[in-house]
DNA sequence: TTGTAAGCGTTATCAA
DNA sequence: TTGATAACGCTTACAA
């Protein structure tokens, strides 16, 4: 059913349809309600897709996610669709799987699709991709981790500043082997939260062990491996700072295969606050992002910036320390 | 950057241009190098809009899930993705929030860019919606939910099975006041479990109290509203089968602010499984679907369709209970 | 091997 | 107030 078979049905141009559904105004009143009753008759829907050819605006957005599994993407990505839809716009979701092939995939596709903005959470890669974005005129947004091109707005929390917030917070406890399970060197957002936390340990004039350091991939499984490193080490940490939650729950795992006891014998801090982290056993203590937040104003930068003026801006949001309870005092060390 | 710019900037007309692209084999070796090299200087990527207005398919796939922060559905939703892009189709991704005015508008949205086909966790409203995509000639698929129409594709649980391994469970540990936190009753599915629940402990003689069936809407506020009627009663239950995980955790913040010990004086039992129902506090015991074969299969079936010949198949999946810690026989009663 | 031209379903401009 | 028609960017007979 299209604009012509309507026409040829109502005996009107297929101007006068498409006005009757686009510009009721500019209608008389009955050819208007004769239009409406054969559309709704029909079930009849005009094709978006070929309004996009013609009036040379998809009103899509591409949303590039590391891991659709992963609450915190999966609560931004609800955060941006909401705000995309309240403003007459698509969202187009793909899953990256941290997966920098994927990525490569998802952008073409995006590009194919002719969206008129991407959020992207980058692996780094692909830089050459997005930058043919940026020529074609897309509005690139950059979220949770910094690709590194120009010119482009940024939604970041202080990784950093989160990463001290949950050393600091060992620190005060009052341990000194403190540990950490990194993300992938290549995402800017693990390289910040590694430095955060090495930078703390100096300042307090603590040593930074390089087997202290383990790298995992933002994966469970590589949490429970990295964990399993530390506890064979001849003297292992009292505390450790996991650079998200989906690796400490690998931690926690390896951990409670072994027996020992969380926060008595290992505290853990982690990266990144989900709903569950207040009813694990025991439960979690984080550093939380204002996730909500976070996915709103991006989607509201990108309009914004589709609307044109507003030059590009980095949004640096702040984290929180939540305090629950799988950190404490070590024990009294026999050294 | 068109094919019409190539043609001109090449000197060549865009049918050779875009057979350089789509069927290399028909071009010149030369002119085909030409081509390709003017392509990748400008980045320049086909319109796969304007192909589907021309070729009259879009290859996309829309689906509407009932919530994309719920563990379930993010996995299902990742599952899909890949068959689907391994297939050469994109997923349109549609949160409805369990709510059918979202779903509505989500449908619409999927009529508009005229899907191929639908994959659809119904609210069980908006049936003349999915009766206008029938007859667009959309292929449509009943996830998790059955709508009630005919003559389409439906992959489910059987959730009166999991309801059922549930509740003998409870009934086996020697429960005899078991109550449940019911999923709404316009969802199939919540439906299933409740019958399910209600017929196993009919078998065992036991009388299913009308104060002993809470209803919640699957989200995690109303286990905890349902938890806090349930503890209110004179004589409370000493089992509950829970009818979602997410509402399990709001069941289990309540019994944890009361200080109820569970297992000892509340087993709990819920439906769903999800990665960290593993590291709660106790380890939850569940009835698990199976989730990347039920997604991988719903997406097979809907290719299939496309493709033609086979006629609509209801696909129904076994659920396993997992037993953890969360359950365990109950203390001797006074009475 | 390449070019010409029709047509996919809209919107928008101009005339009637 | 309505209609005829061009154009959006592409694919694909058919002709050269």
């Amino acid at each position: 059913m299209t604009l012509h078979d309507l026409a040829k049905e109502l005996n009107l141009s297929i101007a006068t349809i498409s006005r009757a559904l686009s510009r009721p105004e500019d209608v008389a009143p009955l050819t208007r309600q004769r239009v409406l009753a054969a559309v709704h008759r029909h079930g009849y829907t005009p094709n978006g897709t070929t309004r996009s050819l013609r009036t040379q605006q998809t009103r899509t957005i591409g949303v590039v996610v590391s891991d659709i599994r992963n609450a915190f993407f999966a609560a931004v990505v609800k955060a941006i669709e909401d705000e995309a839809r309240a403003n007459g716009y698509t969202v187009l979701i793909c899953n990256a799987d941290e997966d920098s092939a994927k990525e490569e995939a998802a952008l073409q596709l995006l590009l194919d699709r002719k969206v008129s903005g991407v959020i992207n959470c980058s692996t780094g890669a692909n830089l050459d991709l997005l930058h043919t974005f940026q020529k074609s005129g897309a509005v690139l947004v950059d979220f949770d981790r910094e690709s590194g091109l120009k010119n482009l707005d940024t939604v970041v929390v202080d990784n950093r500043r989160g990463a001290e917030l949950a050393t600091e917070h060992l620190v005060d406890l009052g341990h000194r082997d403190i540990a950490t399970v990194a993300g992938p060197q290549h995402l800017s957002n693990a390289r910040g939260r590694l430095i955060g936390f090495q930078d703390t340990l100096r300042k307090h004039n603590i040593q930074v062990k390089k087997s202290f350091v383990q790298y995992g991939n933002f994966r469970q499984e590589s949490g429970y491996q990295a964990a399993q490193k530390l506890h064979s080490l001849r003297q292992p940490p009292t505390a450790l700072f996991v650079a998200n939650v989906e690796m400490a729950a690998g931690v926690i795992a390896f951990v409670r295969d072994k027996g020992v006891t969380i926060p008595q014998e290992i505290s853990i801090v982690s990266f990144d606050d989900s709903f569950w982290a207040r009813y694990m056993d025991p439960p979690l203590t984080v550093v939380a992002q204002p996730v909500e937040t976070m996915g709103k104003c991006t989607m509201e930068l990108l309009l914004a910036r589709l609307r044109g003026g507003k030059p590009a801006q980095t949004k640096v949001f702040m984290p929180e320390l939540i305090v629950r309870r799988s950190t404490c005092s070590p024990a009294r060390s026999p050294r």
